[in-house]
DNA sequence: TTAGACGTTGACGCCGACGTCAGGACAAGC
DNA sequence: GCTTGTCCTGACGTCGGCGTCAACGTCTAA
């Protein structure tokens, strides 16, 4: 198999593959004579392994293990230790960002119900309006 | 004041306020003979106001209304239609991501709890061991 | 007068995961 | 020979928000 059908097949593109060859993911199981990267049908899951963890927000270079493990011949990717260390780190990075998301969410409800409670401006809108003026309504 | 004092006072870089200049949101209020950016004290609550919604997560171009409507005399920067509807929009989208984050950890945990449960792999760890091996162990 | 602290503009660097050329090689089919 | 299709390598572009450097002008204190 080739490059092209391995993309076609995976679903990425070529220049994907190449990529992931750059970063050391990937290799070509081998080199035809005219240079071209022949792989074989294990590549396949190889690359199904590193989308569907990207999927779920894993940087590239999380994906390694995974990778890593299938390319030992294990069954699964999470079939090692270093995959599954990955997998609780990630779980943890997402509990802190969710938490952040969370305050930031719950502050910009407040400002936005207290900026809701305050008496309309008048020249308001894109600001287009009365430039630098006292934003009072007439009196 | 000139562009080192906003800076200081404000706690941002001076390559910050040329930055925000270049965007348009925050144009220094006069020059002096000798070219260098002359800012007013009001200056300070526009950087302020800009920060501020950063650190909850707002791309630059997202606190624009804000400033703008401080900038037209408003008395807080959420006084306007425009900067309520990014509120609005902001909080709807964190709404969407923390969904999406919320769908990935619960799949992750079920996958590592699903491979935890599976029986340890023999030659496991960075996959520096057998390569290419199969993964059963010893018999 | 000189050093040094401040200011100016312009331009490149960075990160991540590629997209998109440019320029060339090689094989098959007409 | 020519086109078409696939492949190769190398290198620049993208997005956001600046950091950092270059090369220069300006103001002030000693």
């Amino acid at each position: 198999m080739r490059i092209g059908e391995l993309a076609a097949r995976a679903g990425v593109s070529t220049r994907t593959l190449r990529y992931y060859e750059s970063r050391g993911l990937l290799p070509a199981a081998d080199r035809g004579a005219n240079g071209h990267r022949v792989y074989g049908d294990d590549a396949l899951r190889l690359v199904a392994q590193i989308r569907t963890l990207q999927d779920f927000g894993f940087e590239l270079e999380d994906t390694r293990p995974f990778v890593e493990c299938l390319r030992a011949g294990h069954p699964a990717g999470d079939s090692c230790p270093d995959s599954r260390a990955v997998y609780r780190r990630k779980i943890a990075e997402l509990d802190e960002l969710m938490a952040e998301l969370r305050a930031a969410r719950d502050h910009l409800t407040a400002q936005l119900a207290r900026a809701e409670a305050m008496p309309p401006p008048c020249g308001a809108g894109g600001a287009g309006g009365g430039r630098g003026d006292v934003p009072l309504c007439g009196g």
